[in-house]
DNA sequence: CTGAAAGCGCTTACAG
DNA sequence: CTGAAAGCGCTTACAG
């Protein structure tokens, strides 16, 4: 408090030091041309008075507004509820305040049709609001990496599938859906299940159509039956799919699934619910698995077998991906390790 | 992509329309100086060029960010478990986006020694990026009131007890927390209840003290024993915090509360599993209830009675209140609407 | 090592 | 209704 009258500015630090802006703006960055006795008192001026650089007149002379945008095309209920997103973001802000940047959030109605999120990417471009995103539910076709890349805007993509190619505006973190659709394959075929059914998310996400096809291969490749649904990732929707996956067939029958896997936590937490008040036994008649972990699977009754992944960790890569992008350094995309099976109480192995 | 050499600025539609740059800013800005015909030919240049002005530049010379901030200071899984945060984000990001403001979001580490999350708020104050920031969890002697005050920063606290003053830097979101003491109390007693255990968050956290009050003040009222234990939000904590409540009490005698409250859900799922291993029946021997509805509380098995508060709501309450600061308006408090008790299967009768 | 000057892209009194 | 000019607070070649 000790200037009442209007903020601290470069100009009000040279006036008092007796000194040019330009000076003091080299001394203030780190820059050369001051020397260490003259660059000592401006720090300490600067740090008496409460001085900060004006992040718009930074951005201004420098284009560049050290913020990070994302654009979440979820319903808020989806993002509340699946710890998934807050982890993610939770890493990327780690890495992000680490660098000084900032994360600028954006939550956009999901309706598929006139694609809102689309026009939030024009205009942070346009206004040059952000230095970089990260973009997260890769779609097919999607028509954001090829848009940013017109719009000259450095990206990353959260969770590409292992084939998603990097550009010159960012490299990716990739998950192997196959690998991991193998991990749960081998354990369920290890416990004697040979037909399974997946419950699918939204088969225009890549990482849902990479795990179906490696849910498919596996099983070939076993000696086993898998029947793939897709759904969106809610409670309810969980429950109708599996409703529709079991409905009318006989337990004990050739063609029952003894092993249900699902998308998501929530649609797992959904499909337990549809088990129950179908009077089927889990994991006594039939096991489930969730393909994400979170507290849900955990504190579950009973808690939910599910493959786990390190979630602040996939943030804090793609964090530094985009840093690096946005500095104009061309990187390999970053490979995130397996799942790792958390067996709980909705496992077990089928009786002879 | 009509113009690759560099984006399009002011500059550049003043000279290909032959005219100032104060006129097409006029222009762009609906502002009066300009003909309607000038007007709509410059809009029509602009939304053929895709220009868009810069973020950096109106900000520098209008003194305002059109950002607003928050700093949440808890750990990211709290932050991630709990949907309370990201409906409450969702709520504000849908006023801010109708008003073309942007959201910038920071995670601090919720040590609270060397607060953080102080820091940040003086930071961006300093550095001008953001015109103003909503407080989360407030809490007893809250130093970031008077901080923003001093620092000339509008804000908002997000449910904060009705006995806050609203301030010339904004007024606040309001919780009647001993209202809902009164719901939760009185519904309890007319079950039957006597005995009743409130597990609250850290008592630190102003709304925590009002209900504790709360919590006593009904009780009393109603001729109700109540015991209140301070823990923190997680399953783990709900956990420890039950075992203490009911170890070495006999179930049935006097002094056994037979309904526990919980400050939120992931306590009371923490203390549900708690339960079942002491080997005590919900809602058979005991009643449980969550202060905060959720998604946990619905697909729990059994699942569990919960006072619900419309979250999103509360966000979009108060990011109206800080625009409004933000302006400049004086405002009144908000009172929020008293929360709704959802009876669920954790919740019963005392057998006489 | 230091200073005067131009520039980043807007907005906004102020003359015409 | 329109234009020339100053200013927002920085950074950065460019001379000295």
């Amino acid at each position: 408090m000790t200037d009442t009258a209007g903020k601290v500015t470069i100009k009000g630090l040279a006036e008092r030091l007796g000194m040019s802006k330009a000076s003091v703006s080299y001394a203030l960055n780190g820059q050369p041309g001051v020397s260490d006795a003259t660059r000592a008192r401006v720090l300490a001026l600067a740090a008496e008075l409460g001085w900060y650089a004006s992040s718009s007149a930074r951005a201004l002379s420098q284009s560049r507004s050290d913020a990070v945008g994302i654009v979440l095309a979820r319903s808020p209920e989806e993002v509340g509820s699946e710890s998934f997103y807050m982890n993610v973001l939770a890493g990327i802000e780690a890495v992000l305040s680490d660098h000084d940047m900032n994360l600028m959030l954006r939550m956009v109605a999901p309706g598929p049709e006139p694609r809102r999120d689309l026009g939030v990417y024009r205009r942070w471009a346009g206004e040059r609001r952000v230095d970089g995103v990260i973009v997260f539910d890769h779609t097919v076709d999607d028509p954001r990496p090829s848009m940013l890349a017109a719009l000259g805007m450095p990206h990353v993509l959260v969770g590409a599938a292992v084939d998603a190619e990097p550009s010159a505006f960012g490299a990716n973190t990739t998950v192997d859906q196959g690998r991991d659709a193998g991990t749960v394959m081998e354990a369920l075929h290890r416990l004697g299940h040979r037909h399974v059914a997946y419950v699918s998310g939204p088969q225009r996400l890549t990482h849902e159509a990479a795990r179906a096809a490696g849910v498919h291969a596996h099983a070939a490749r076993l000696g086993m039956t898998a029947a793939v649904s897709h759904s969106n990732y809610t409670a309810d929707d969980g429950a109708k799919a599996t409703i529709a996956v079991v409905a009318g067939v006989v337990p004990g029958s050739a063609l029952f699934p003894t092993a249900l896997v699902y998308g998501n936590d929530l649609m797992a937490m959904g499909g337990l619910r549809a088990l129950k008040q179908l009077g089927l036994a889990v994991p006594g008649q039939v096991s489930v698995l969730s393909w994400d972990d979170s507290i849900l699977c955990q504190l579950g009754s009973p808690s939910v077998a599910a493959l786990a992944r390190n979630t602040m960790d996939l943030g804090r890569r793609s964090a530094q991906l985009l840093l690096e992008a946005v500095a104009g350094h061309h990187c390999a995309n970053a490979a995130m390790p397996a799942g790792v099976l958390q067996v709980r109480e909705t496992l077990a192995g089928v009786l002879p």
